[in-house]
Order: C-alpha cells, then structure tokens, then sequence
DNA sequence: GCCAACGTTGGC
DNA sequence: GCCAACGTTGGC
C-alpha cells in the first residue's frame, strides 16, 4: 500500500492542532471545505491512513504545528446541510451533496514548529504548492521527498506513520 | 462565453 | 494594514 501525504491549512483561531490533540480520541471532522480544487482532492485523492501536515495560517509566524492521520475518507460534509452552520449550502443536498469532509486523528506535535519562512530556505521544499506565489488551496498534496524533508527538519522519524502510539 | 467587479485568502 | 493573487458572480 502506498500511503500519500498532504498538508491541510487551518488558522489556528478557528481550529488549532492543540485543539484536535485536546479532542476525543485526539479526533475530529476536518468540514466547511468550500473550494472546489479542495473538496476534489477530499472526495478523490485523500485516503485512509495518509499523513497529514497540520499547517496554521493567518497566524505570526505562519508554521506547521504537527501531524495528523487521516482516519476517515471522504463524506459528505454535514454542516453543508445545516442552516445553522457557517458554511450553510442550500445547494448541498443530501442526495446530492456537494462538499466533502474527512475525519483525521492527531499523531503528534512537532517538537519545534517549522515556519515557512524556514521551509523557504530547503531546497528539496522549493516546489511544495505552499511556497509557490498566490497558493491558496486548503489541501495540498505533497510529495514524499517533501514530507521526508519536513520530518526530518522537525527531528521525527521517518517510520512516524508505521509506528503505533504507545 | 466573456469579462469586469467584487469578495476572500493569507503572507508580509 | 497592504495588496497580490485567485475564485466567484452576474450582466450582457
């Protein structure tokens, strides 16, 4: 099984990594996903057990926080549904839903957060979407050079994924 | 289907 | 706070 990699913007005000290690089962809903590019990676490409790169945005400094799992694939996003929710779609119905939601599972916080301004300075990193001008996406796909790279930057093994949590 | 106007994102 | 970049909207 090849297991792929991915980085998944949040702001921290909104939805911090603390608060997903805070949460049951260290788990939550990854919804209110609202872009199309975005909600075709969650419905296609974003499978069970991939890693995720947990980034905070709109924060000083921007950084990744931590690493999280995916822990549920695609689902139709519930609070798409709901007039109450932010992100109400009326044009969202259940027999035909338009946006998707995962669910992920904190793994661990890095030992050191890594700004992207220090990302900018690796070479291996120069291609990941984030870095590349007027990048907006809220998923990103990563290769495994860049989430080597990154777990290595942050003093994580390599094996992370592969290592159940004691 | 074009495209101008507008709203949002998000680093700096 | 600024503003570049991008996505969406809606008149035509």
């Amino acid at each position: 099984m090849s297991r792929r990699h991915w980085l998944f913007k949040s702001e921290p005000s909104c939805f911090s990594f603390a608060q997903l290690m805070a949460a049951p089962d260290r788990r939550s809903i990854w919804d209110g996903v609202r872009n199309y590019q975005a909600r075709n990676l969650l419905r296609d490409q974003v499978a069970l057990g991939d890693g995720v790169l947990f980034y905070h945005s709109s924060t000083r400094p921007p950084h990744v926080a931590g690493i999280a799992k995916v822990c549920r694939a695609a689902f139709p996003d519930p609070t798409a549904f709901d007039p109450q929710a932010e992100h109400f779609d009326p044009k969202s119905i259940p027999h035909n839903p338009r946006w998707f939601a995962v669910e992920v599972e904190a793994v661990c916080a890095l030992p050191r957060i890594l700004p992207i301004a220090e990302l900018r300075t690796r070479p291996l990193l120069f291609d990941m979407p984030l870095l590349q001008k007027g990048q907006r996406l809220s998923i990103q796909p990563l290769s495994e050079l860049h989430w080597l790279e990154i777990l290595g930057l942050a003093g994580l093994p390599e094996n992370l994924l592969d290592t159940p949590p004691s």
